[in-house]
DNA sequence: GACGCTCATGGAATCGTTTCCATGGAAACG
DNA sequence: CGTTTCCATGGAAACGATTCCATGAGCGTC
């Protein structure tokens, strides 16, 4: 593979020079810039980009660790990020977490050692030393959708107080007063938020404040489904149900069908924080609320250029809409 | 941050065997060991791998380009290629075509000039100058899911055939001679290959061999569904439909309800090459050929390391499995 | 007791860039 | 015409690691 060098001698510059038109760094004669460009498509150049960044100590690449990227949200969201940035100059280094705090503080490790310039995070749990030392290392960072107590970072989330009244609007609307809520743990701020907006909210809406009704699961389907059950084995039947995010609605359907008839089941409404395609196929469909994933990843990207170019940079909350799927 | 100049002048020792101990790459005495760790303890030492890339040309990175990250097929086959890796001690950068080969190129740049060792390729056309020139380089290539005429690299799919053979034999089974096939772009190896099985299949499985009843669309919903509007419009009226994918079936299912009434919509039965969870909410519920998306990131890592360390690879097809969700 | 061998270590070269500094020539200005 | 200014360029230092080479200590053997 060639090098600055090759390019160089064979356009009969000094190194110096080439370096200059290659890089655009600096003024150079439209006379050997002709001559490097042409001398390094010859030669195939590609610039060598570990040397680079080790002389400019920046690898103009950001880290991006998400809890799950099997997760609609999150690949939707890694989607959106990985296009921003390099519509802007940067590279992505996606890692996946798996919901692991121990899979994410090994990621961190490789972060680290890749010396990324930023570092987008949506975290697993509470700040871990490896976290700690990152940003000792004055390392930027950026949240995404959950905050972190102890991390003073900008964040940009769903405006989840904003979704939830949309919920409510909706479950008001149709005349629900039996409505189920199947949360998520409290200890990540999202499910927290959620949860403490319905609640606010419920009285007002008509909706009865019977904590039966209530139940909360892990965020992913097998927890939401015990859940449900749990609020069915209390007696209670709810007219609709709530869930507080996609696999959570997942396990809500399926704890629904399994204590219920078909007929029973397909007569409770269902309605989700966070929408996906197939929510128009099930019976009844479901509705849901947007988030507007990709919008919260190029924010983010947004946010940590800015961070990293020394721009002031605040909390950005993502407005959400509605998906009303209900048939009549 | 510290450097490995500082842990040997803290340490005591030279920097070069601050280096051997900690990279492990020769011996050491007990001694010097514990000095140069501790040292490197108190400094926070973390390694720069821009520096030891540069040095050694090798960045223990491998590049892995995928089609679409948000199909969950991807998702799944990126995640568990990423485990592997990273159990192997390999980083993957992951990059996403968007089903598009100009962003495809893109990255294949980012990959030259980020010098990967090794390339996963799941590929969305021809092979482009850009990509020849990374062959031409000597860089270990492996490919997955798609074959790709012109480039002669280790092989990592989903057998297709017998796929398709266990939905024939399930349609037969199930008694069904008008049966839809809704099929994707044949210059993809995957619909090609699943569509010639089923061609060639289809006869001995007692199922019609009227050609009104094969279409195909874009491997995405809205091309599908166009493809199932036109069976329809042909006047076949099937009692079940194989779509080739997973957007291929959402879109056929589409496709289904717009043209038939509910009932009559409900009375199709629908199989899928490749599954995901909502299919047992459909109506009536989706069964699917399950494909081992992880099982093909994880031989395309071992095999892209094999390629990468001289040893001898060959190409692997992967089994699927029949999820059976016939009501009766 | 001399010789040879092993083995840990110090010191220096090296990887491929970017960037600093000095230089020389051309242009500008009085 | 002489002096200053500007600008493109050549050459070399620097980034932070790995690795080669030489050296010297320690040890076993004849």
């Amino acid at each position: 593979m060639s090098t600055i060098k090759d390019v160089a001698e064979r356009a009969g510059v000094a190194l110096g020079t080439a370096s200059r038109v290659l890089s655009g760094s600096a003024q150079t004669s439209p006379e050997s810039r002709a001559r490097v460009l042409a001398a390094a498509a010859e030669l195939n150049y590609v610039r060598n980009g570990t040397a680079r960044a080790l002389r400019r100590s920046r690898t103009d690449v950001l880290g991006l660790l998400v809890s799950d990227i099997r997760n609609p949200f999150f690949s939707e969201l890694a989607h959106a990020a990985e296009r921003e940035a390099m519509r802007r100059g940067y590279t992505v280094l996606l890692a996946n977490a798996n919901e692991d705090a121990a899979q994410a503080d090994e990621y961190l490790r490789i972060f680290a050692t890749q010396r990324i310039d930023g570092l987008l995070l949506s975290p697993q749990g509470p700040v871990s030393p490896q976290l700690e030392s990152l940003v000792a290392s004055r390392l930027p960072v950026v949240l995404l959708n959950r905050s972190l107590d102890g991390l003073d970072a900008p964040l940009f989330a769903t405006d989840n107080a904003q979704g939830v009244a949309l919920v409510l609007d909706w479950l008001q609307v149709r005349g629900h007063t039996e409505v189920a809520f199947i949360g998520g743990p409290t200890a990540f701020s999202t499910a927290a938020e959620r949860k403490a907006a319905y609640l606010a909210g419920r009285e007002s809406h008509g909706i009865s404040v019977d904590d039966r009704l209530i139940d909360e699961g892990d965020f992913l389907a097998d927890g939401a489904e015990a859940a449900m059950l749990r609020v069915l084995d209390r007696g209670k039947r709810p007219t609709a149900v709530f869930g507080v995010n996609e696999p959570t609605t997942l396990g809500a359907v399926r704890g629904l069908r399994r204590r219920l008839s078909v007929v029973e089941a397909a007569r409770v409404e269902v309605i989700s924080f966070d929408d996906v395609d197939w929510f128009e196929f099930a019976t009844p469909p479901i509705s849901a609320v947007r988030i507007g994933a990709a919008e919260i990843g190029r924010l983010g990207v947004a946010g940590l250029l800015d961070l990293i170019e020394g721009r002031p940079v605040s909390s950005r909350r993502v407005a959400t809409s509605l998906v009303d799927r209900a048939l009549s």
